[in-house]
DNA sequence: CCTTGACCTTACCATGATGGGAAGCCCTAC
DNA sequence: GTAGGGCTTCCCATCATGGTAAGGTCAAGG
């Protein structure tokens, strides 16, 4: 099977495929003698397991450290899980932070009348001035 | 003002102020005569209305069109209004796609007993394999 | 046999926002 | 005058992915 295939089976572009090789996540893959990578099942199989866990939001450090575990049949499955988890913990740590903005964003958003005037508090909030505050003295962007 | 010292009173670091002057974001600083940047406390004040918009998750890009409303005496609120509430929009999608993942995530682990034994529901779903499915059959990792 | 088009190869560049470091100049305090 | 810290520019690294260019290969068909 040549790359192309591979990555239609696994759903991993073949730019990636390559890519992974590149930086050691899978192993350098057998060669046709006019140097094109050949791919088995099994690879097509390890590719899908990538792409899963990249689907569900591992790094590929951490998707090289599952599929190692994955390959060790003298694995515990605490250490799968120890990964798993620590994974939860950042997405949960990353999905509050993002919420936090989404809240302050639609407090500030529903404070502002959207309308054609200009006075608004969102860019009152980001100024860290109150409603009537200075503008900027000096125009700040670079077409200013 | 030095660059040290916007950077302190602005929080952000001297790097991304030379950054976002690269980049346009921001004005070239005036230059002493032995070329060190010179700021003034309204330069500041721009810096730190980015470190807010960067803090609410902005990008770049959308911290430039806020800046610009910001200075546009003539702009309309629904302008404003509408960058943030796209990029609410873009966050509450990313916030969904997470808490997908960390729903999946959080039954997996759930299923794993996490002990020393190696089966293990998590790498199971990864390998697109039943309980007492099939093991790789070739090593897959770089060192294998 | 030769062409055509699809596929493969490597190599380099780009993204977004930030940090790190080197080499060299400047400024202040002692 | 020197030491230490701050400033300058320039290059590199991150993370995962896409794009593109220049060139080799392969299969089908004239």
């Amino acid at each position: 099977m040549n790359i192309g295939q591979a990555s239609g089976a696994s759903g991993v572009s073949a730019k990636m495929i390559r890519y992974y090789e590149e930086i050691g996540l899978i192993r350098p893959s057998a060669r046709t003698a006019t140097n094109y990578r050949v791919y088995s099942d099994g690879d097509v199989h390890v590719l899908r397991f990538i792409k899963r866990a990249r689907s569900l939001g591992f790094s590929l450090e951490e998707t090289e450290r599952l599929l190692a575990l994955w390959q060790d049949r003298e694995r515990e499955s605490s250490a799968v899980k120890a990964v798993a988890t620590s994974h939860i913990e950042d997405l949960e740590r990353r999905i509050g932070e993002m919420q936090a903005m989404v809240k302050t964003l639609k407090h500030l958003a529903h404070c502002c009348s959207g309308n054609a005037r200009p006075d608004c508090p969102i860019l009152e909030d980001l100024a860290g001035t109150g409603p009537g505050g200075p503008e900027p003295v000096v125009a700040p962007t670079k077409d200013g």
